[in-house]
DNA sequence: AATATACTACCTATTAGTAGATAGGCAAAT
DNA sequence: ATTTGCCTATCTACTAATAGGTAGTATATT
């Protein structure tokens, strides 16, 4: 792995643990051994650091979209509740959710990036919601994009609030979602 | 109003606008026009501002609940949505959000007086639609707690992802949940 | 007189960011 | 084959701003 993408490494998993104002060059300098100086060769400034994590997400999240292109409504559903039982399982948060929060102090150019990464999310999501309505392999009343935002919802919120209650929540909920899923 | 009344209501809205670590005592001051140190005079740490930050939300939060004993389901739960439609319209995200966000950043005391607030809010739900249950006015297959879960968490992370989508979804949320606690 | 509330003045640590030096590798020109 | 010069990646050393926090003092209220 080239430095730049350690760097980049790092920054994701500080910013989902850490939150993006209490993460600094430092913190990346002192994990790989190479001076703040030397971080700024390849980000000038901080913004210009979160928009390659932003990326580097969006293109991986991309890439999972495309293997899971001939799987099930179910498996796809299956694989993005993995992803955020992943990031419990690192005691972290979502991208999202953690610059969402930090939202009213990120830079415009950080804030464009991670709305266009949002919506690529919602958009997949919608997509599974609607071609398992169509096999009837899902059933709900709802419009399907508020049906997507909050079953998005349910992931962004359940890895923040499950640091507070308990960690058994998380799986709980995601078992929810898919009884709800399937009824009737 | 009291100078430390102000100092933490100011404190909340700032930790609710840009997060706990992105606020300070100067913005504190600026706002108020008092010096950081005077605020120091109330506040000996900023964690100590955090603590009292929380638990006047949950000393708010217990008079709503105790106004509200006597009515139904419905208009309790009504009611805790509105407190997130207020959220919303102002741009902010609830304190347990933003907190949950630092949660590996904030001090041991002010973790632990989130964690009680939390419980709180999450007793308050599942008492509400334990009751709306029994009463069948609502209905859902699922674990109480867990849909008590849910819903926090829809509204939890309806605030801050709404600021990446659009403001309109969160009004579709708090409809398509009360709409699916109705049906059947 | 005592207490509450505010102040001035200061401290130390950390932040993001910059300027300039250095060293090694690679490739074209001599 | 050697030199020249550029590019990459790192360093040292620095800056201005801001952070949370402290000590001691002044003023106002009770």
């Amino acid at each position: 792995m080239t430095t730049k993408d350690e760097i980049i490494n790092l920054a994701d998993s500080l910013i989902r643990d850490k939150g993006y104002n209490a993460f600094s060059f430092n913190d990346i300098s002192k994990a790989i051994g190479i001076k703040t100086s030397s971080i700024h060769y390849y980000f000038p400034t901080k913004s210009d650091l979160g928009i390659s994590v932003i990326k580097e997400q969006s293109k991986r999240f991309n890439i999972l979209i495309k293997e899971l292109a001939d799987k099930s409504p179910e498996v796809k559903l299956e694989e993005f509740f993995n992803m955020y039982a992943q990031i419990k399982s690192d005691n972290k948060i979502c991208l999202v959710g953690s610059l969402a929060t930090d939202f009213n102090t990120i830079d415009k150019t950080v804030k464009n990036e991670l709305k266009k990464f949002a919506e690529q999310i919602l958009n997949w999501v919608t997509e599974i919601l609607t071609e398992g309505k169509e096999k009837n392999i899902f059933s709900f009343q709802v419009n399907v994009r508020t049906k997507a935002i909050m079953i998005i919802s349910n992931m962004l919120a359940i890895v923040q609030l499950s640091r507070l209650t308990n960690n058994d929540d998380f799986e709980a909920v995601k078992k929810a979602i898919i009884i709800e899923l399937k009824q009737n």
